[in-house]
DNA sequence: CAGTGGTCTAGACCACCGG
DNA sequence: CGGTGGTCTAGACCACTGT
C-alpha cells in the first residue's frame, strides 16, 4: 500500500486540548484566576467553541475548573475532603454536620427508596431534607425518608414547620437502637431541585450516598445524600488510622 | 410566605426528552434492547442530532444506556453493587476480587500518590497493576504503590513476569501487620490506558477510590482503584447490618 | 447595559463494528 | 461494505451576572 498508515491514532483535538490546559492551569495560574472567555480561547486554539467546551467540561467534571454562567470560568481550588463515616449514628444526632431545613410527609417515595424500605406502595413516611454546607458552599443536600410507621411519637410534629420540624422528627428517630447501617455511592446528576440547593445547573454532576439505617432487624430510615462532584471528595476514615498519624 | 412562584425557566430541551427517554426506558424497552440510532431518534422529536446526545450523555452518566460506536445503544441492566468495605486487610489477601496483571518498578509517581506516602522524590517504588472483573465484564482497574524500600524482601520478585510478579510483591506486603487504613472516593475520568482496560473510551467517568494503608504508623501502600461509574454502585457495607437482614 | 457561559442547529467527516 | 456512535465546525440565540 502507497500511503502506509502511520502508527499514531489520532488524538481527539478536545482530548489534546485538555492536556494542554491543564498543564496551564498548574504552571500559569492561581486559584480563583478567571480564565479568558470561551470565544477567546476557542479562537487562541483554532477550535470551534463547541471543542473548547468538550474539553472545559471535562477539566470541571475533573474537579480543576469552575464555570458560572454570567461570570466566567475560574480555577478551581482542590476538591474539598468531606467525612461520610460516622459510623453508627442516626442522622442528626451530636456532631455531624448537616443542617435541617424542614420536613414534610408524602405518601410516595422513589422506586429505589421503597425497595429499601421493604414499605407498601401509598404507606406514609416523613420525608427530612437537610443541607451540608462549608465555608458558605453548599456541598450536599440530603433527603431522609422515614416511614411514619416507625416514629409514631412525631406525629404532632405536623404544627411545626422549617428546621423545627425536621428537628422534631429526627429526634424521634434517635430514640431507637441502631443496630446496623451501611452505605453505597454511585454517579448520578442533579435533579431540578437539588442542583438549585447545590447552586449548580440541573443535571451537574453528583455524588449519591445512599444510606441504610437498620433498627431492630429492619431499615428503619434510609438517606439520599447527594454531593456536589466537582467540588467533594468523600473520605470514608477509621478513627485509628488517623489516630496514628496524629500521634 | 408562600412565594407564588409565578410562570418561570423554559426548560432545555435535552432535559425534556432526558426525562420522557427515561420514561419510555421503563416502559417500552427490556435491558439489553437496542434503541434506535441517533439521527432516527433525533428526527423523531423533531431536534438535532447534537441535542438528542446530550440527553443520551445524561442517560448513560446515569447508567441508564450503554453506546457502542459502530454497534448502537442499547439499555443498560441495573448497576452492579461492588464491594469496597473488607476492613483491614492488605492488597491480595485471600478473598479479595482482584486479579493481579504484572509488576513494574518506577521512580515516578503521581504527585498525589507520593503526599499520601511521604515519599521523597525518585525513591524507587512497586506499581502493581490488578483489575476486578465480573461476568467478563471490566469493573474497575487498579494501581498499588508500594515503596520498594517497604518491601525489601521481594527484590528477586524482578526476575519474574506478569502476574506471578504482582503475587510476589503482594505476598512480600502481607507479611507486614496492617494497622489501619482509610479511603476516599472521588470523580475522575479515565486515562487512557484505564479506558483501554475498561474497556471505554478515554474520558469516560469514573469513581476513583484512594485506599491508604498503615502499618507501623506510617504509609505503606497506596491503591488508586478507577471503577466504571456507569456501571458501578459501591458499596460500603457492614457484616452485621448484613447478617442481621439475612438471619 | 455588555459580556459571560448554556443551548441549539444543520450540516460534515472519522473510527469502529458487524455481516 | 453499510451503519453505528464519536468528533468537529460555524454559526445563532437565550439566560444569567455584574455594573
Amino acid at each position: 500500500m502507497g500511503t502506509t498508515q502511520l502508527e499514531t491514532v489520532p488524538e481527539p483535538k478536545y482530548w489534546h486540548l485538555k492536556t494542554v490546559l491543564s498543564e496551564a492551569l498548574d504552571s500559569e495560574f492561581a486559584v480563583g484566576e478567571i480564565l479568558p472567555n470561551e470565544r477567546d480561547l476557542a479562537a487562541r486554539f483554532g477550535v470551534a467553541r463547541a471543542t473548547l467546551r468538550q474539553a472545559l467540561e471535562q477539566l470541571e467534571l475533573e474537579g480543576r475548573l469552575q464555570r458560572r454562567r454570567g461570570v466566567g470560568t475560574t480555577v478551581a481550588p482542590p476538591r474539598v475532603g468531606v467525612a461520610v463515616a460516622a459510623r453508627h449514628t442516626w442522622p442528626g444526632a451530636a456532631g455531624d454536620d448537616w443542617q435541617p431545613v424542614d420536613s414534610a410527609q408524602s405518601d410516595t417515595v422513589p422506586a429505589a427508596v421503597a425497595r429499601l424500605l421493604e414499605t407498601a406502595p401509598g404507606e406514609l413516611m416523613h420525608i427530612v431534607r437537610r443541607t451540608r454546607v462549608t465555608e458558605g458552599q453548599p456541598l450536599a443536600a440530603e433527603l431522609v425518608y422515614i416511614p411514619a410507621a416507625a416514629v409514631p411519637g412525631c406525629a404532632e410534629a405536623e404544627l411545626l414547620t422549617g428546621p423545627a420540624r425536621a428537628y422534631a422528627v429526627l429526634r424521634e428517630l434517635q430514640s431507637l437502637e441502631l443496630t446496623g447501617q451501611d452505605r453505597t455511592v454511585e454517579l448520578g446528576s442533579a435533579r431540578a431541585e437539588d442542583a438549585r440547593q447545590l447552586d449548580r445547573l440541573p443535571g451537574a454532576p453528583v455524588l449519591v450516598v445512599t444510606t441504610r439505617y437498620v433498627s431492630g432487624g429492619r431499615t428503619t430510615a434510609v438517606a439520599v445524600s447527594t454531593y456536589r462532584a466537582d467540588t467533594c471528595r468523600l473520605t470514608f476514615g477509621e478513627s485509628d488510622a488517623v489516630a496514628l498519624l496524629a500521634g
